[in-house]
DNA sequence: TTACAAGTTTGAGCACGCTCTAAGTCAATA
DNA sequence: TATTGACTTAGAGCGTGCTCAAACTTGTAA
């Protein structure tokens, strides 16, 4: 049996590998409460769909740019609110958002001193060669 | 006794409040190798010079750009060794140069989607709004 | 039918990066 | 002289986010 139903299912192996979490942490994040349960096959193993995925590609994203945990189960929960929770679910990616643009920020200044240390390391490197290569004739 | 020598000495607080590190952590990275130990007034007490505080700031960019501490370390260490070190260092931020690079992208991808998930969110608002008003009179 | 691979659960363990505590020193002020 | 406040040290403690261990079930392949 290697499809239960329209073969839209996905195992924890497929998701792991596809999302770039571990298979550990696929299920550590349905324990304490980022997934909706995900449905089981008769033996037990999950089997993900399409939109559990989607789901997680999400939580993959957001994790990826340093949303901590617990804001991430505070956003799971308003998904599950319906529409009384569109309006924080907004303001939690806002929130999101302004942190993102910050961050951008710290990383563009951050680049720009990076550069100009290379550009000066290379340069140095380039004289003690320079010297290296009087001494050596 | 408010001077020590040219006047250009911070205290721990203030290389505190003009980095934002906390003085415990200021005290951490020095324990722990990375900075050289700072020079000591009569009584113990850390006075901080131009120098010191431009490497701090520069390992507050590192690590607010989630340089890892043992990178930081390595960095350090290499700094100790004079001429030496200078290709490993210049290797060692070309690197964060790249990690940087693909953070960078993250972020835009990240924010784009959050971009239309808030801009969804708001139509969505809008509709909800607007059968209340329907029903509302 | 025996072995193996892949999954399951619960709970413990761990790496990282601080952050705090306790006990003490010192200089300035009331 | 006593108190206050900013500092010192060494070491313990803690929050976050996984990560692993142990014991078990199930389905497939030899």
């Amino acid at each position: 049996m290697k499809e239960q139903g329209q073969g839209q299912e996905l195992t924890i192996q497929q998701v792991a590998e596809m999302t770039g979490f571990s298979v550990h942490t696929l299920r550590y994040y349905e324990r304490i409460g980022l997934m909706d349960p995900i449905p089981r096959a008769k033996n037990g193993h999950r089997f993900y769909q399409k939109n559990d995925f989607e789901w997680i590609v999400l939580l993959a994203r957001l994790r990826n740019t340093g949303m901590p945990i617990v804001q991430m189960q505070r956003f799971a929960a308003m998904m599950r609110l319906g529409d009384a929770g569109i309006s924080q679910r907004r303001a939690l990616l806002e929130d999101h958002e302004r942190m993102l643009l910050e961050q951008a920020q710290e990383i563009r200044q951050t680049l720009d001193l990076l550069r100009d240390k290379i550009d000066y390391y290379r340069s140095w490197e380039a004289e003690v060669k320079g010297e290296i290569h009087e001494k050596g004739g």
